[in-house]
DNA sequence: ATCCAGGACGCTG
DNA sequence: CAGCGTCATGGA
């Protein structure tokens, strides 16, 4: 069925933009299993169509499709620097992910690069998430899942010494640590909350406040975006977590939108950056 | 071989 | 609070 057409480039967005990590493209279509099951996704001349086991409402809302992008733009279009990077990447959405797979990947992320992190992500779905009996497509580990699986397991799967950091906040979440309360909280207090779990610091914690926690302002320091910062708005000589509150008070309560279209504009060498 | 990757953590000034 | 070494892993 058609779920939409409004624009949306599925590759850019599921995969090439690296905000999410656990998509698989196999001949034109894109696939995933989700909350309720195995997902394909495809680009028609009429919109975008979804096989599978899915809730309309519900993948809308991860492909983030009801969210007006032409007014993101006009909110932008007095900052030159972030207006260009924006008509850089038409299509590029801001997903919304489950908050649990956003700790999860981007607890992976630390010190990672894309290939890798993806590779991870696979390999833990495929070790311990939901077999959806086609050989492809797995679904995401729970926090149960997880806290029972031993550190060498883990190991085993080539995550490294992130293994304490998985099993260590699976065993949070369990115990009773609300990733869903971060959503209806002020963005302090759910970053405050998100950096005292482990293996979860300030960049990390605003990745999973952006991608599955519906904090449009977070926004996540790379080592990309603090080049970008600095070229492109002089925003430099001072700490990460620094350049992140410089950056939140100059593009605004979407700023982490933003952040997206700026981080692969980086990422991509769409623009000119100097060396460190 | 050395450097880098969507960094976090623990220890020292 | 800031600075710095360390932490696995694999590709360039």
């Amino acid at each position: 069925m058609i779920i939409g057409n409004e624009p949306l480039d599925l590759r850019l967005t599921l995969i090439d933009s690296a905000q999410c990590f656990r998509w698989t493209e196999r001949d034109g279509r894109f696939g995933a299993a989700l909350e309720r099951g195995p997902v394909w996704l495809r680009q028609t001349d009429g919109g975008i169509e979804a096989e599978g086991d899915f809730d309309p409402a519900a993948l809308r809302r991860y492909l983030d499709l009801d969210r007006d992008y032409g007014a993101i733009a006009a909110e932008f279009a007095h900052i030159d620097q972030a207006r260009r990077a924006m008509a850089l990447f038409p299509g590029l959405r801001v997903l919304n992910q489950p908050p649990w797979e956003a700790l999860v990947c981007f607890i992976l992320s630390a010190n990672n690069n894309v290939a890798r992190i993806r590779s991870l992500t696979d390999a833990l779905c495929r070790h311990c998430g939901a077999d959806c009996g086609d050989g492809v497509l797995y679904g995401f580990p729970g926090p149960e899942a997880l806290a029972a699986c031993t550190e060498e397991a883990l190991r085993a799967l080539r995550v490294g010494y992130r293994a304490p950091y998985l099993i260590g906040a699976a065993r949070r979440v369990l115990e009773g640590f609300s990733l869903d309360g971060l959503r209806d909280m002020p963005y302090d207090e759910a970053h405050a909350r998100l950096t005292g779990l482990p293996g979860v610091g300030d960049k990390v914690a605003d990745c999973v406040l952006l991608f599955g926690c519906g904090h449009a302002s977070a926004f996540p320091v790379d080592v990309w975006v603090a080049r970008l910062l600095r070229d492109w708005f002089g925003i430099s000589g001072c700490s990460r977590p620094a350049m992140a509150r410089r950056a939140r008070a100059l593009l605004g309560p979407h700023a982490g939108l933003m952040q997206q279209f700026l981080f692969h504009a980086a990422r991509m060498g769409a623009i000119e950056l100097s060396e460190d």
